[in-house]
DNA sequence: GTCTATATCGGGATAGAC
DNA sequence: GTCTATCCCGATATAGAC
């Protein structure tokens, strides 16, 4: 009987095991924090050994690697989800970030820890004289597509930064002007909402 | 003489020993990453024993705070300097951008290092089901603010996305005014810039 | 005060026995 | 597939040279 029935591609048990150490791993996580859940925290949690654990997880970063696919799976489907009764783009648009914030909730300080920002204020964007919120804002997006910016000297930034600006410029231009009331006033409450 | 000279608050010695170490830290920072260069390394590169490097820097992450502040300190007057004889606005966010980028260039590699994404697309914003560029940062923008809001419930986090939304939806409206054409076609040429 | 030398520990990662 | 032993490194601690 047990030889003939077709084998499973990865075993059940296989299987029990690695998610046994997953679970073990995010509880910890959101418990501990990621840096002071040791592997031999993990481990000893799933009941396997400290090898145990590498053989299914090749590193500390992998788990959370398997906690982004585990992520984008559960959010792909709960996303179409929400916005098959959505019309009006700004409905579709809060669905998403409603969906994907809800989902991140459970380990939202997990995930902070996944950036390695220095201990409050220490990190080279933040304490730059202050600049108001949303110029920081889009300093800090402009310096992450540079950091990570391939083209030869990085000329796609230098592009970028060409274009937005002309952008920017131009909005504050339109905004000027008398019909565009409601639009200052939109982005006076924005502000407010940010700092309050 | 030497006993009545005034004592200096460091002595130059161990500036220049504060300064060996630290500099041979960047060194192999650029040259092997952040994560490949040990505490050893750099002792030994800048000739002292590993507990001279303690000694001045008490973790391998205090060398990344003084460069921090070194960023910063550099950073302000030279930021001035380039701002002094700009008069329109474009021009002026430009110089302070343009400052930032070439004084963070030497270093990229070593900077990109320190966000602990993980390897290529690998971490949870980035591999979403393509969204548009500018929709994705803006998403982005909006959950690293989640992420450090500490007010209740992430309250402020939902204000933020209620007025930001609104803010987006009335530009959107606002750009398909016949007017406006110069908006669009600088908005079109922006994308191209980062696709591209 | 400025260091060297060395021992020790905790934790990530690996190798090889079983 | 699983466990044990081991290595390396960041960090701490200590004793002492100068």
């Amino acid at each position: 009987m047990t030889n003939t029935t077709i084998k499973p591609r990865v075993t059940s048990r296989a299987e029990d095991t690695r998610r046994k150490i997953y679970e073990a791993a995010m509880e910890m996580f959101r418990e501990k924090g990621f840096e002071e859940t040791t592997m031999r925290d993990i481990a000893g949690k799933a009941g396997v050994a400290l090898g145990g654990a590498y053989y299914y997880y090749s590193s500390k970063d992998a788990i959370v690697l398997a906690f982004y696919r585990e992520m984008q799976e559960t959010s792909t489907p709960l996303v179409g989800g929400a916005l098959t009764d959505k019309k009006k783009l700004k409905e579709r648009i809060r669905a998403v970030l409603d969906q994907r914030l809800k989902l991140l909730a459970p380990n939202r300080k997990f995930c902070a820890a996944l950036f390695r920002h220095a201990p409050d204020g220490a990190d080279p964007l933040s304490p730059w004289p202050r600049l108001p919120y949303l110029l920081w804002l889009y300093q800090m997006a402009l310096i992450m597509f540079w950091l990570y910016d391939r083209s030869p000297d990085q000329q796609r930034t230098q592009r970028l930064m060409e274009k937005s600006l002309g952008l920017l410029v131009n909005l504050l231009r339109i905004s000027s002007l008398p019909l565009m009331k409601p639009l200052r006033k939109t982005a006076l409450e924005l502000v407010e909402a940010v700092s309050a």
